[in-house]
DNA sequence: CACACGATGGCTATAATATAACATGCGACG
DNA sequence: CGTCGCATGTTATATTATAGCCATCGTGTG
């Protein structure tokens, strides 16, 4: 079950040890800010922790929620300029057709990543496919296109939700 | 430059007969909706050609100043209606990273499509790559993953535009 | 004709997503 | 100490989208 790449697409279902995914992606957060002189700050550092707290995709407004239920609740802007610099240094990515944000399990290299989305547990799986990046870097040459974003948003259903469905 | 399939991605420029995409793209439209006895009401066809104004995704809420500068102003579900009977149809498709909608010239086959999307002029080109597509579904086969719905939105620069900014 | 029904679209309201603009705190550095 | 830059807080608002209810209209049917 190991991700070939070591990246995806591996759906983990219910059963993994999580707590190991968010100390490894916390612990490359580090590396990487320090590497940088970026400063991982505490509310970066717990907004990042609210985005992988699990590999489904988070909304802006769940992690505020999370972030402050009460009176000195956290406004908006506080949880945008975190997901903000947590995407400007690769530590999580926006999946635009679903306006949230999910957790990149390799911050260190600048990946251009595919991510399958799956409908029935929300799940998100990054990968780094060179067959599919090779043909869309080829095909925009073809057309003299200077590419600069790539968004490849696969939608679906993972191996485990189509193992629970056995007649959809 | 002629687009393998006919569609894309050629980008127009300014220098097109651009009353005769709308035309085509009115006549194609018709025809879908007559075959499937879908009704492709007055309303239904302004927003229509309203999106068909330019080859650059147009906003709802342009469409909708569009549809009612006045007071007898239309509403927003109007709209997002009429923008929904329209890609059910296939007669528009949505740019997710835009939160925008551009018209699909080529209603008739339900292809999948991909999208280069020029930063500097705005405009969109549809592309059906059977490249890109072979290495999408290839790579979901190899995660055991049953795809429904593929995103490809490529964001660059279009080749007018790169030739208009010798040093970007 | 009277009636039910489904499709269409008008309307009010509100939800959900995101940013602008300005104020405050705080550490680094001369 | 002063001030500079960055991070965050705060207020307000912009942008995007949907829920839910009602009026209208065409169509088939008793």
């Amino acid at each position: 079950m190991e991700p070939p790449g070591g990246i995806g697409p591996a759906f983990r279902g219910s059963g993994h040890a999580h707590g190991a995914c968010v100390d490894d992606a916390l612990a490359r957060a580090e590396e990487v800010c320090r590497r940088r002189g970026a400063r991982l700050t505490p509310l970066r550092r717990r907004v990042l922790t609210l985005v992988w707290r699990s590999h489904r995709a988070v909304k802006a407004y769940d992690i505020l929620a999370a972030l402050g239920g009460g009176r000195g609740a956290a406004k908006p802007p506080t949880v945008y300029r975190a997901l903000d610099f947590l995407m400007g240094h690769g530590l999580i990515h926006r999946i635009d057709s679903l306006n949230a944000f999910v957790g990149c399990p390799r911050p260190e290299r600048g990946h251009s990543a595919q991510f399958l989305i799956c409908g029935g547990c929300g799940e998100v799986s990054e990968m780094d496919a060179a067959g599919i990046e090779r043909a869309i870097i080829d095909r925009a040459a073809d057309a003299g296109f200077a590419l600069s974003r790539r968004i490849v948003e696969l939608h679906g259903t993972c191996p485990q939700c189509t193992a629970a469905q056995p007649r959809a």
